[in-house]
DNA sequence: AGAAAATGTGAGTGATTACTCACTTTCATA
DNA sequence: TATGAAAGTGAGTAATCACTCACATTTTCT
């Protein structure tokens, strides 16, 4: 099997360089414009002559950066999905002989709290990217690879190294992931998309939704 | 505040007396196509020449009995809106006297069973209504009116009733609902739109998933 | 400075879009 | 069976779409 054919390893690739392929200052602007639009009204409705308009650029010059639209909506689209999973790209994940957390409740909350404030920061990004992902058979292939390679795979064995600690009760790993993976989506959701208005307290709410999932997936206080 | 107003009312009202508008033949194949259409590839991106040839249609017979493509749309949302918060219309809900469970527990496996089902029967129409709700104005308000004044404000009486009976813990009802509708929502997701091809027992599903947020709310094995 | 390359432009193109309308067919009812 | 209404049709329309291309401007390199 080999990875090099992986589309979305590239990505990863690049994002580990932090190459940055945005050359001159009109192609920032067009980016800018149409990650405002695409996340306004979707993808499809958005036409090439309004991103021009919003970024003061001829229609033209969008192609001379981007052979097509489609071509630019994946420019926007596979970065973030990178984005997205790279913390689990840590060495760390890998071998969790010399893992630096010593209870499942910290590795949690680094990350909840990690992801949280990525998604305060790439709002527009995401919903970009969750929106079209089902539509671009592409871009649904890449976000796959990524997460069961590189998420999946990665937090299962640290979710087993901490059942056999006797930290998380014994289940699937998959199952106590989602939940996870659920309670703090739904979070991030809430604050981030739902009532974004809305002020909250951020150390409160990841401790609150933390302690909510630890006592459901920890053996204390169970009877079995 | 007039209730009469809310366009939602209506809605919920025409499909308490299942009333289907559709007169004809003709009429039913369109939406058919129009659905199927829509959730492949979205609204913005069908056209509605596409929805005539699958309907086995002439274009004009579309606009014949739905103004616009927009009218389309919504004659197809709005209704499956209703119909996702339609169970907590319940009379039960209102009067928690005659309240018909004893127990948080069935009453979040009651709602968990029920609303898995009902996902897996309308995976498409779920669909193109979560993902055309961002950018119709009038589906927005529509869906957070049905959330706020007819979800939200009733099970947040059933929560506050079963903290008052010890069965949850002493925390803002929100969080209560928003965990246990973050597990289920997750749960629904996987099984019926991320790996919907991959078999599984129902029941022990909700019933794990159950478990973890009964350890997870329940005061039960706490030291506080 | 001068040549070559890269970047930017906007009028122009054929295809497609949602929607209309004059007309035909089907249906309900008296 | 006659008649008006409802349902169905498909060619036609103006607008908009993504994209091209010949040309202008700026940048880069020698």
């Amino acid at each position: 099997m080999s990875e090099t054919k992986e589309p979305w390893l590239g990505e990863l690739l690049r994002l580990a360089e932090a190459e940055d392929p945005v050359k001159t200052v009109k192609q920032g602007k067009i980016l800018e414009a149409a990650i405002e639009i695409f996340s306004e009204k979707g993808y499809a409705a958005t036409s090439t002559s309004e991103i021009a308009q919003r970024a003061g650029v001829a229609e033209g010059t969008i192609f001379r950066h981007y052979k097509t639209k489609k071509d630019l909506l994946l420019s926007i689209a596979g970065p973030i999905a990178a984005k997205m999973v790279a913390p689990f790209l840590m060495r760390e994940f890998a071998k969790i002989i010399d893992f630096p957390y010593n209870w499942v409740e910290d590795f949690f909350r680094s990350i909840a709290k990690d992801r949280l404030i990525f998604a305060r920061q790439n709002a527009k990004l995401i919903k970009i990217l969750l929106h079209e992902v089902p539509f671009h058979p592409e871009l649904l292939e890449q976000l796959k690879g990524m997460l069961t390679h590189i998420v999946f795979h990665r937090i299962e064995k640290v979710v087993l190294h901490f059942q056999a600690q006797g930290q998380v009760i014994e289940a699937p790993p998959w199952r106590i992931m989602r939940s996870a993976a659920s309670l703090f989506i739904g979070m991030i959701v809430t604050h981030v998309f739902l009532v974004p208005e809305h002020p909250f307290d951020e150390d409160e709410e990841v401790e609150r939704t933390l302690d909510i999932l630890m006592h459901g997936i920890s053996p204390a206080g169970r009877n079995a």
